[in-house]
DNA sequence: GTACACCTTTACGTTGCGTCAATGTCAACA
DNA sequence: TGTTGACATTGACGCAACGTAAAGGTGTAC
C-alpha cells in the first residue's frame, strides 16, 4: 500500500505541511515520487514515521530526532537520558520563575494592603477635613483651637480597626435610636442605650467625657441645622429624640 | 545623563541589539535622537527599561509587558496570576514529558539489559563452536558424543552469574598456577591449590568428575600443541608443570 | 588627517510548522 | 470527453526574541 501525504498524515494524525517539512529537512524522505511529483510513502516510512512521532512526543528536536533514527549505532538511551537532563533543567528553571512570581504577587499584594492602608488614611483625613469645613469655625469658637486639633489627632492616630469599630459604632447607634424612636420615650431603655452608644461613640474622638459637653452637643445637633439634617433625613425629630434621651442619660433634663 | 544604546545596554546587562528591537517594537522608545540618527535615552528610559527587565525575568512575553507597563491602570496582580497558571500549566506539560521519557528509558534499559542477555548468549555459544572448531573432533572421539553435547548444553544453561563465575575462576586458576610456577614445585601447597581450582573450574562444564579423566585431560594439555599453545604462551613449561601438579593432585603420579 | 570605536538600517537565521497563493493532477461522473 | 472537486506541488511569509553579519555613516582622541 502507497500512501499520499494526506492519506499518510490522517494515518499518523499530521498534517501534510508536516510531512512535506519532514522531507524537505530529510527526516522522512518518500519511497519515492511518480511522474507529477507526488510523494509516495511505503510501509517503510510508515514506521519510521511512527518512530519520527514517538521521540517527538517526549519532546526532542527534529534534528535530535534524526540523529537518533537514522544512525542504527545510536545510542538512544544517553540521547534519552541527555534529554531527560535537560528537562529536568528547564522543570528547575521554571520552578525559580514560579517562585519569582509568587514573591512579586506577594509584594504586589503587599503593596496593596499599602494601598488599603493609604486609602484609609485618605478617608480619616477626608472626614476631618469636611467636619472642618462644616463645623470647624463653631466647634474652634466652642470648644477652642486645643481641643479641636486632639480631636483630629485622635482620628489620625486611630488605626484601621479602630477607624472600622467608630464608623460601626455610627451605623449600630443610628439604627437603636430609630427603634428607640419608634417606642416614642426618650427615657426607655432603647433610648437610654443609644445614649451611651453615642457616649461611646464620642469617645474616639474626645479625649476628656463630660456630661455638660455631651448635653452641650446634644443641644447642638437641634440647634444647628446641619446635625438636624443628618439626623432628621430619615426620621422627621430624631435629632430633638436624641437630645432628650441624652440629656437625661446625663441627668440635665431637669 | 543621557544614554546611546551601548551604554543603556551596558548598564542594563541587554544588548544594543535588544534595544533597538524594543525600539522597533514600540516597548522602550529613546528619549530623542540626534541629527545624525542615534538613539538617545533618558532616566525616564532607564527606569522603564529596568521595569521590562523585571517582568522579563519573571518570563513574560514582550507583548504583555508592553500592556502592563504601558496602560498605568493595568491590573498587574491579575496579570502576574495569570502568568503563574500558565507556567504552572507549562510545568505540568514538562513533568508529563519527564515520566514519559523515564517510561521510555526505562523500557530501553529493559531491553538493553535483553541485549546484554543475549550478546551473553553470543559468547557462549562463541565458546562452543570455538571449542567444536578447535577440540571437537578429538573430543568427540576420545568422550563421545554424548559427553561433549551434555558438557555444551551444561555451558548453554549458565546463567549470566554462573558464567562470569566461570571465566572468573578460569582468571584465578592461571594467576595461582603461574605463583606456583614460580615455585617450581608442583607439589606444593599453590600447585595442588591450582589442580582444584582447574577441577572446579571443569566441574562447570563436566556433569561426572573421576580422577582419571582429569589426569587424561592434563596429559592431554601437554600432548595437544593447541592447548601447550594456550597454557605456555607467557611462560614455557607452563603446561607441563599444570600436568604434573595435577598427577599429584589426583594421586596418579606414580 | 586618520584611526578606531561606535552608530545606523537592512536582512537573514533560528524552530516547527500554519496558512495563503498560484498552479498542476487525479478520479469520478455526466 | 469535458468538467468538477478534491488533492498535489512549490514558494513564500509569519510567529518570538533577538544574534549576527554587512555596508556605510559618526564621534572623538591623538
Amino acid at each position: 500500500m502507497e500512501y499520499t501525504v494526506q492519506k499518510l498524515g490522517r494515518l499518523a494524525g499530521v498534517s501534510a505541511r508536516t510531512l512535506r517539512y519532514y522531507d524537505e529537512i530529510g527526516l522522512l524522505k518518500p519511497a519515492r515520487t511518480n511522474s507529477a511529483g507526488y510523494r509516495l510513502y511505503g510501509p517503510a516510512e510508515v514506521d519510521r514515521l511512527q518512530q519520527i512521532l514517538f521521540y517527538r512526543e517526549l519532546g526532542l528536536s527534529l534534528e535530535r530526532i534524526k540523529e537518533i533514527i537514522t544512525a542504527p549505532s545510536f545510542d538512544r538511551a544517553a540521547a534519552l537520558r541527555e534529554h531527560r537532563r535537560q528537562l529536568l533543567a528547564r522543570k528547575e528553571q521554571l520552578d525559580l520563575l514560579i517562585k519569582n512570581v509568587d514573591k512579586s504577587l506577594a509584594a504586589l499584594e503587599g503593596r496593596m494592603t499599602m494601598t488599603d492602608q493609604e486609602k484609609f488614611e485618605g478617608f480619616k483625613r477626608e472626614l476631618i477635613e469636611e467636619n472642618e469645613q462644616k463645623f470647624g469655625a463653631e466647634a474652634r469658637a466652642k470648644y477652642g483651637d486645643a481641643a479641636v486639633d486632639r480631636s483630629n489627632e485622635m482620628l489620625m492616630g486611630m488605626t484601621k480597626e479602630q477607624y472600622d469599630r467608630f464608623v460601626q459604632l455610627g451605623e449600630e447607634l443610628m439604627q437603636t435610636l430609630k427603634a428607640a424612636f419608634a417606642t416614642g420615650d426618650p427615657a426607655g431603655e432603647l433610648a437610654q442605650k443609644a445614649a451611651d452608644m453615642h457616649r461611646q461613640w464620642l469617645a474616639f474622638t474626645w479625649p476628656h467625657y463630660s456630661k455638660e459637653a455631651h448635653a452641650g452637643l446634644a443641644q447642638m445637633y437641634v440647634d444647628d441645622e446641619r446635625f438636624t439634617a443628618y439626623y432628621d433625613q430619615d426620621q422627621p425629630g430624631l435629632a430633638k429624640f436624641l437630645r432628650d434621651a441624652i440629656l437625661i442619660y446625663t441627668g440635665m433634663a431637669n
